[in-house]
DNA sequence: ACGCTAATAT
DNA sequence: GATATTAGCG
């Protein structure tokens, strides 16, 4: 075809020489483009409307490395022809609109970038970086011949690369860069062409998240499977995760939940180059999920490589992905959750029982250590009373399950996590600005009983003069128990029973076992004063710091 | 195998 | 110092 091996050694001056069809209606603006290009060294072919364009390919296959098409206002469905009809080539979209729902339609029928109009020259430059990921990243049925050099030339430079860098530096493990050109060579699917340029072919992803119609998350970025991560040596296929386009639906653009992980990777010096990325910073607007307005920041991601070192990764629990994880925590309930369930709830591709219990073990800590000493501060007059009211244990204490649409206290201060308002430009984990990081609203349930919504809770209730006798619910008198039955309309039967002895051994084996969980109703935790006087009646006057 | 905790690393 | 990973134990 056109690029042949002379074209190769012609291409010492990559991209010179590059052939892109550029389709635009506007005669003005195509002849603007087309000088610029060229400028550029681009050799531009123009074509006023689609179907000369796509007869153009078909008659002469492999004639273009890439399109450059425009979405006009005036013919919308003409853009989307040609895309259809041109999957094998690498078609970046350019418009003036810049409507959400074009652009994802465009991604979807496979353009490899929406560009908005106008086209600087940087914009234009970089055309060629979606030829070459094309030539490495596309399946052995769009290798056509005009890729292929493409490929053996950039595959020959970037070795010359690594052979200089090798040079430099004491032990470097084969660059990724030939990892990447042999991966591609030899792990390609053939269902993996005609991806958006700056992704890589992905897994699919089956099956529906949580049951809130939550979005589905991708990290995108490789990270080993957990079954890679006992075997020893076993090369993990490298796989990079971007948006599929079963998972993707036009109308809903927020349904893609920002999820990155960092790839470490100590290099030569030691530079830690952080393979973070997502670039498309694309849609803000109206990213309101139905079922409660959770912000979700989207975009589609650049998985620039695909590797196969087994380099350790690390986990960055973004807002999104932490939203996850709570979500999974709640829905499980906090004495439930344990790591291979919330993983399982999770469903986020890539993720580790390892990663979520490490991250378990943070949010425990923070309840444990931080809950008791907010909620003592927002209600000093409970001091000794403190009443853990999130309490979902459902085959104890039958507490009635998350209630998503219950009022909150107004302005709650939440706990925060890290230190208190300490934290650096980095909180971007931990949500919105002015958002405590990682109480989200939707996930602490602090209410004081003086003020509980009792319609909401079900029946955490208690009476603040309450005895801290086990279960004043039922020690109480029944009165609670039935007062509470009625205003919430929910028959607990356990209330109304007298607690066997072996309910209360349990209830309070699981408290003493488990203290990050909320105490069960009637039982509090020893007051500060109770301690030390517990302390100095044994001879103990003052306390060693916990380490 | 799994979960948890503590130690370690970045 | 905060946070993620790893090791070790039950």
């Amino acid at each position: 075809m056109v690029c042949t091996t002379n074209d190769l050694s012609a291409w010492k001056d990559f991209p010179k020489g590059l052939r892109v069809l550029l389709l635009d209606e506007d005669s003005s603006s195509t002849a603007e483009i087309k000088s610029n290009l060229e400028a550029m060294d681009y050799i531009v072919y123009t074509f006023c409307n689609e179907n000369e364009a796509l007869s153009a390919i078909s008659n002469e296959p492999g004639n273009f490395h890439v399109a450059l098409v425009e979405v006009s206002g005036s013919n919308v469905n003409g853009s989307f022809k040609f895309l259809e009809n041109a999957k094998d080539l690498p078609t970046i979209m350019t418009s003036n609109i810049h409507c959400l729902n074009t652009m994802m339609k465009c991604i979807a029928l496979g353009a490899v970038e929406f560009l908005r109009k106008p086209l600087s020259e940087d914009k234009l430059r970089n055309i060629w970086q979606h030829v070459v990921h094309k030539a490495f990243n596309a399946g052995a049925s769009a290798q056509s011949e005009s890729l292929k050099p493409v490929k053996d030339s950039v595959a020959s430079m970037l070795e010359l690369k690594v052979e200089l860098r090798q040079a430099e530096t004491e032990y470097m493990e084969k660059t990724e860069n030939v990892s990447l050109a042999q991966e591609s060579n030899e792990h390609q699917s053939p269902a993996s062409d005609k991806y958006p340029a700056p992704s890589t072919p992905q897994l699919k992803q089956g099956g529906r998240l949580l049951d809130d119609g939550d979005c589905q998350d991708h990290i995108n970025c490789s990270i080993e499977k957990e079954s890679a991560e006992q075997e020893g040596e076993s090369k993990s296929v490298e796989t990079t995760y971007a948006m599929s386009q079963e998972t993707l639906q036009l109308g809903d653009p927020q349904s893609f939940v920002e999820t990155v992980i960092k790839e470490e990777d100590n290099s030569t010096d030691g530079v830690k180059i952080e393979n973070n990325i997502c670039p498309n910073p694309q849609n803000k607007d109206g990213l309101k999920n139905s079922n409660g307005g959770a912000k979700k920041a989207s975009g589609l991601h650049n998985s620039y490589r695909t590797r196969a070192n087994r380099k350790k990764m690390k986990v960055d629990w973004t807002p999104e992905l932490h939203k996850k994880f709570e979500q999974a925590v709640e829905k499980l309930g906090v004495d439930q959750a344990i790591p291979s369930r919330i993983l399982e709830l999770m469903k986020v591709e890539g993720l580790t029982r390892h990663n979520v219990a490490s991250h378990l073990q943070k949010y425990r800590m923070h309840r444990r250590h931080i809950l008791p000493k907010e909620d003592d501060r927002r209600w000093p007059q409970h001091r000794d009373q403190v009443q853990r009211s999130y309490y979902p244990h459902k085959p104890i204490m039958a507490y009635p399950p998350y209630h998503p649409n219950h009022a909150l206290p107004p302005r709650p201060v939440y706990p925060m996590w890290g230190a208190t308002g300490s934290h650096p430009a980095g909180v971007h984990m931990w949500g919105p600005p002015g958002y405590p990081p990682w109480p989200t609203t939707e996930s602490w349930h602090w209410k004081p009983y003086p003020g509980m919504h009792a319609d909401a809770w079900g029946c955490p209730v208690m009476p603040p003069h309450s005895p801290y006798s086990s279960f004043p619910q039922n020690a109480s008198g029944s009165q609670s128990a039935s007062m509470v039955n009625n205003s919430c309309g929910v028959t607990q039967k356990s209330f109304d029973l007298q607690p066997a002895e072996e309910i209360i051994d349990k209830v309070v084996k699981e408290a003493i076992n488990k203290p990050w969980l909320p105490l069960p109703l009637g039982l509090k935790p020893p007051s500060t004063d109770s301690v030390l006087a517990e302390l100095s009646r044994q001879g103990i006057s003052s306390l060693a710091p916990p380490h």
